[in-house]
DNA sequence: GTTTCGTATTTTGTATACAGAATTCTAAAT
DNA sequence: ATTTAGAATTCTGTATACAAAATACGAAAC
């Protein structure tokens, strides 16, 4: 009876549904503070509304929407309180993950993460937003995947939806991104120490500007 | 149109069902690791599958639900990695909301902890157990609602099952408990200072200090 | 006695149906 | 013209219905 780690599945509706609407709420297709109309979703979808609204539960839970009693969801909001909520705790958690990755990263996986180091200063040079905002997601789950924490990992993915929500909003400024670009070194060199209470702090930090240079652009 | 920020209604099943399962799994009466059968708990609340499935979704957002696609949902077990994950999770958030409450927190609130404090130390003395529970969970509501982020409180509370459900299947021994009082005592003092990282450092300490204790009392 | 195959029974996921609340629309009254 | 009362419609929450999958059961084969 052979009963791996590795499920795949994914065979319902709902867990399609979170997806597919959680990629609509954060591309901004279904916008902020909007009322989410089950029945044209239904439509959409062609489905029916239980799993739609099983759904839409499930995105409540990340917060990505807004469910009142008997007057039904809407769109969650992008505002300035609401990014200051999140990111200092996106900072937390990013920054236990980094110490925790220290503890437990092996040496192909800091190879790695210096390939991709290499690789994102490179799309910076050549202004490959595209490229250079896959490659940092990419460090970034390297990272959470160096912890060793599901639950960690749950929550901040849990929270990444609204990030990446305001992020779609803007373009990164110039000086802000040659800064996080200096800032993804140090968390190399950190990372090349295995020193993560450093570690923890250069993520922290990182998280806490990137917030900083959000509001700005965002001129909330 | 007066919209304050007072929304209590709390109108449906679904919203009730979540907190009512939730419960009987803190206490142990949905056992770990049992499949969880829809039909049973249907029958036992008066309700349909609809808004029970609903608030099983909930609870698996929380992680003490797991589902698996076709084959249903089962009560999370409570293993010593799960532990393990929660808990340091648990020490980062309540050290970001320890700074931030710093920040935030008024002067009536700070003798509000004071005195929940000399009632914690008594309740302590009298081996009142129970009522020291309650205490302490009200001072960390306090500093949670003093650091002023709803989305913290919100992960928070998530988390919170978890932590729960596994106090509650062990008494805290002596040694633990005065311990525990004592970095209350810390809490207290670096509230009173206002001194945001030393409070963050404590109650991290705290909280790595139950879950040691936590797993060898449960031995995991 | 164990294994294997096929059938019956649950159980799960999804769709649909229905009642009550909320919202919108209309039209009369001020 | 604005407000207000009331009816009509839409929408939300919940219950029920149904098809497909999973599981439990049992008989036949080895």
């Amino acid at each position: 009876m052979m009963d791996g780690a590795d499920t795949i599945p994914r065979g319902t509706l709902h867990d399609e549904l979170v997806d597919r609407l959680r990629d609509l709420i954060v591309a901004g297709e279904l916008a902020p503070g909007s009322k989410v109309n089950e029945q044209a979703l239904c439509d959409r979808f062609a489905v029916s509304r239980t799993p739609l609204r099983e759904a839409i539960r499930s995105l409540a839970a990340e917060g990505l929407v807004v469910l009142t009693p008997r007057r039904g969801a809407a769109i969650a909001e992008v505002t300035r309180q609401d990014l200051e909520e999140a990111f200092p705790i996106v900072g937390a958690l990013e920054a236990l993950a980094g110490e925790l990755a220290c503890q437990n990263i092996s040496d192909a996986e800091v190879a790695r993460a210096r390939r991709l180091q290499e690789l994102l200063e490179a799309q910076h040079r050549h202004g490959d937003l595209q490229g250079y905002s896959a490659t940092n997601a990419e460090i970034h789950r390297l990272i959470l995947s160096a912890a060793e924490n599901p639950t960690l990992t749950r929550m901040l993915k849990s929270l990444d939806g609204r990030v990446r929500r305001a992020r779609y909003l803007v373009n990164i400024s110039g000086a802000r991104w040659a800064a996080a670009v200096a800032e993804h070194h140090e968390i190399l060199e950190a990372l090349e120490a295995r020193d993560g209470a450093a570690l923890g702090r250069v993520l922290k930090r990182h998280i806490a500007n990137k917030l900083r240079s959000l509001c700005e652009q965002l001129e909330l």
